[in-house]
DNA sequence: CGTCAGGTAAAAA
DNA sequence: TTTTTACCTGAC
């Protein structure tokens, strides 16, 4: 193996990116079930002197079997590592801004989507949430509307269907409506309880939408303006968790997620510290990094966490 | 207790 | 069209 496919694991897993929380991690082990050609499969991923080994398992008293050829080639699209790092860090040395960000985040990747429609439900629970709120809340909806599969390392749960979501109470009221409890407060089985506050109708209608009127495969097929344009009408989603969408769900490299962290950023190390609104910092963002524009947004934002960049810019 | 967090939608200017 | 404001929730 040549050194431009190096992987960062521990720092790609907790990096926030919202094509879905991390996956479970067990002592040097990150663990997460794929749902490969309708068979799921237990992903095993662990990190070998920067480079980065999957091992597989199949559900328990299953016979299924897939050749390890296509299963690697899965976890191989999830963490991006047909990507050419080394060029790509030969691409930031050209800019002086940018050359100092590859010592902090040397072999972080895109953690893509194994699963669309959770990308899209991570990236509009994320919205004006924390990192650990939102992963958490994800995880237990999988627990409580995803199915579950019982593998030799335990149990793991799939992404729900988009029908049990639609089909779930949006908060303990309407679950005690519909249901015959005697108290109220042994509700939990509705998407408040997991944490999404307001977040929870949002969700819903995104979902029922998708179901009637969107197809994922139509999506992948559009332009990235026609993307773009297509989910910003899914309620919970504005152009911030569209571009996320985009980027870490449906694989469009060319977005470059613009929040108030970013716009910080770029306007220090761009716009001597102006104050430039979000649109503009998006465009920018776009028409000067092209096809690497999701990359920079990456490595900038973990580069301003790590460099205490960030620390500096709150004030 | 008040403030804030990796925005959005709806109201107001 | 652009600029404020309210908003679940849990951590400090």
């Amino acid at each position: 193996m040549s050194d431009y496919n190096i992987i960062d694991l521990e720092l790609t897993q907790l990096s926030g990116q919202t094509s879905q929380p991390p996956w479970k991690q067990e002592n040097d082990e990150y663990r997460e079930v794929v749902i490969v050609e309708g068979v799921p499969v237990l992903f095993k991923a662990h990190e070998l002197n920067k480079s980065i080994e999957f091992s597989y398992e199949f559900p328990l008293n299953s016979d299924f079997h897939i050749k390890k050829s296509i299963l690697d080639k899965k976890a191989s699209e999830i963490f991006d590592l047909d990507f050419n790092l080394s060029k790509f860090y030969k691409y930031l040395n050209q800019d002086e801004k940018l050359a100092e960000m590859t010592s902090f985040c040397e072999g972080l990747r895109l953690f893509l989507a194994k699963d669309k429609f959770e990308s899209i439900l991570s990236s509009i629970c994320s919205a004006n949430n924390s990192i650990v709120r939102w992963t958490k809340s994800i995880d237990l909806i999988k627990e409580k509307w995803g199915k579950s599969y019982e593998f030799p390392s335990g149990t793991f749960y799939g992404v729900p269907s988009l029908d049990a979501i639609i089909n779930s109470f949006e908060d303990d009221q309407e679950e005690f409506d519909n249901c015959d409890f005697p108290d109220i407060s042994l509700c939990e089985n509705n998407l408040k309880a997991c944490g999404v506050g307001y977040r929870a109708p949002y969700m819903k209608k995104a979902t029922e939408i998708l179901s009637l009127e969107m197809d994922f495969g139509e999506i992948s097929k559009m332009s990235y303006d026609e993307a773009f344009d297509t989910i910003l009408k899914l309620p919970g989603v504005g152009p911030k968790v569209a571009d996320c969408i985009l980027l870490y769900g449906f694989n469009f490299r060319e977005a470059f997620p613009s929040d108030v962290w970013i716009k910080r950023i770029v306007s220090h190390l761009y716009f001597e510290g102006k104050d430039i609104k979000v649109p503009k910092i998006r465009e920018f963002g776009m028409e000067e990094f092209g096809d690497y524009a999701g990359y920079v947004q990456l490595y900038l934002f973990h580069y301003a966490r790590r460099s205490g960049l960030m620390n500096e810019l709150k004030k």
